[in-house]
RNA sequence: GGAGGGGUUCCAGAGCGGUCAAAUGGGGCGGGCUGUAAACCCGUUGACUUCGGUCUUCGAAAGUUCGAAUCUUUCCCCCUCCA
């Protein structure tokens, strides 16, 4: 363990904000990246068409590199993506096919060129397919040339795979591949790219350590492996999905004002911690300001974060129309908004129809429990009959506000 | 290969011929309190409904029965022990 003091600004910040969990020769690392500025990869699983908050602690590592003038590698893993990590699962995985490998690809990318700064050419993330190298192996050649070099004695004491075969769950020869995989896709890149550090969530040890002993061997060069600790919410959740459906960072999948409120209801215990983790502020700042109004902290960070992804104008956005649907009176002009047709008015459209136009449900018997429990308002009054029917005396300015429960409201148009 | 145990609603887990849309706990949702927090309290949690009911669920299929999650047969899958 090197003196704090002494340590490489890249790594001291990476500690501070929380990333750190691990680190394979932490001393020669951090002179490392004290002499020259490198390149460090993160692979991400591509079986989603969107990442979610759960891979934003990850995001947020390339953005660090960045910062400090290191260079990000995104490994989008269309060849890994076929076999399927075991690791954290004990299932085996669909399989995907290719096409829809290729669209989360191009999806996932567009995500993280959002976060990264693309415009300079010294720091700008490169982004690779594994599929290119793993498509063309030999299966011969790869058996005599990398797999030498990995023991199953040792394989099989990986936590990945310990607990598959302890809980007697079928472990595939496929998947148990997949950290030959991953350490040959570490191996590629510092042939191709001189990339020299692996970073990835703490699971992802193993395979990273695997990298890392890969290239020694086989190259003789030192390498490192960083890895961040699994986030959890205070209220012992795993963070990204929540019951409702994951936090997805893809505009299309969870819109900007959600995804506002996502980060504006953090638990109380976990804001600061978040302010560092997933925001651009300085730690000091953070620091002066962390006894200052929770509340306030909250939107800040919500702010921070919607920005970070949406941009500025979002996050104001998504502020602006927060303040408007919880304080009460007017109808929030930011809010999310649908249109329904004047037919369908005239037509004597019903509470229970409405709502099921808006999507915020889909069965018509939840909507009549919700009614039952005075969960639903229009323009903030309580609606308790059932056959409320809409009226066009309802709408100002063309405008009606419906709200389910008391964090969910959208504006009805009339178009 | 031999011997047992099991697959139940989002999850865990009761039920073992009618009173079962299925106990209980967790989670979710809604209400209250508050701060769009936590904790706590209350309600609710298959779908549709003209609120009378109707329809679909207890691994799959077939059968016994007035009636099956519950009994029988076949099949599929999981677990434990022995070889």
């Amino acid at each position: 363990m090197c003196d704090y003091k002494l340590m490489n600004k890249f790594l001291k910040e990476f500690k501070d904000r929380g990333y750190f969990y691990q680190c394979t020769g932490e001393n020669e690392l951090s002179k490392l990246l004290d002499k020259e500025k490198i390149k460090g990869y993160i692979g991400f699983d591509c079986t989603a068409e969107s990442l979610h908050v759960g891979s934003l602690l990850q995001i947020m590592c390339l953005k660090l590199l960045q910062k400090h003038g290191h260079r990000p590698i995104v490994l989008l893993g269309g060849g890994t993506t076929r076999i399927g990590d075991p690791s954290g699962k004990d299932k085996t995985r669909k399989i995907l096919n290719e096409k829809e490998i290729e669209s989360n690809i191009k999806s996932i990318e567009k995500i993280l060129k959002k976060f990264l700064k693309t415009d300079n050419p010294k720091i700008k993330p490169i982004f690779v397919n594994n599929y290119l190298w793993l498509k063309k192996l030999n299966y011969i050649s790869f058996l005599r040339d990398i797999g030498k070099h990995f023991t199953i004695n040792k394989m099989l004491t990986f936590e990945s795979v310990k607990t598959r075969l302890d809980r007697e769950q079928s472990l595939s020869y496929m998947e148990f591949n997949y950290m030959i995989l991953q350490a040959y896709d570490f191996l590629e890149l510092n042939k191709k790219e001189n990339c020299s550090l692996q970073i990835g969530g703490s699971d992802q040890w193993g395979n990273i350590v695997n990298g890392t002993e890969l290239i020694k061997r086989y190259l003789g060069k030192q390498t490192y492996g960083l890895t961040t600790p699994l986030i959890t919410l205070a209220s012992g959740a795993k963070m990204g999905k929540t019951e409702t459906g994951a936090i997805w960072l893809d505009e299309k999948l969870l819109s900007s004002y959600e995804y506002w409120q996502f980060w504006r209801n953090v638990d109380d215990r976990d804001v600061v911690k978040f302010l560092k983790m997933f925001t651009d502020l300085k730690i000091e700042e953070i620091n002066k300001i962390e006894n200052e109004n929770i509340n306030q902290l909250k939107i800040k960070l919500a702010n921070e974060a919607t920005s970070m992804l949406h941009g500025k104008n979002a996050a104001q956005k998504s502020e602006q129309a927060a303040k408007e649907a919880f304080s009460g009176n007017i109808i929030g002009s930011n809010l999310p908004s649908i249109k329904i047709k004047t037919r369908d008015i005239d037509k004597k459209l019903n509470i229970i129809d409405l709502i099921m136009l808006s999507k915020f449900e889909k069965s018509k018997s939840e909507v009549r429990r919700l009614i039952k429990g005075n969960a639903v308002k229009l323009n903030n009054e309580i609606i308790s009959d059932e056959k409320f029917i809409i009226t066009n005396k309802l709408f100002q300015n063309n405008y009606l506000k419906l709200s389910i429960g008391k964090k969910r409201h959208i504006k009805i148009e009339k178009d």
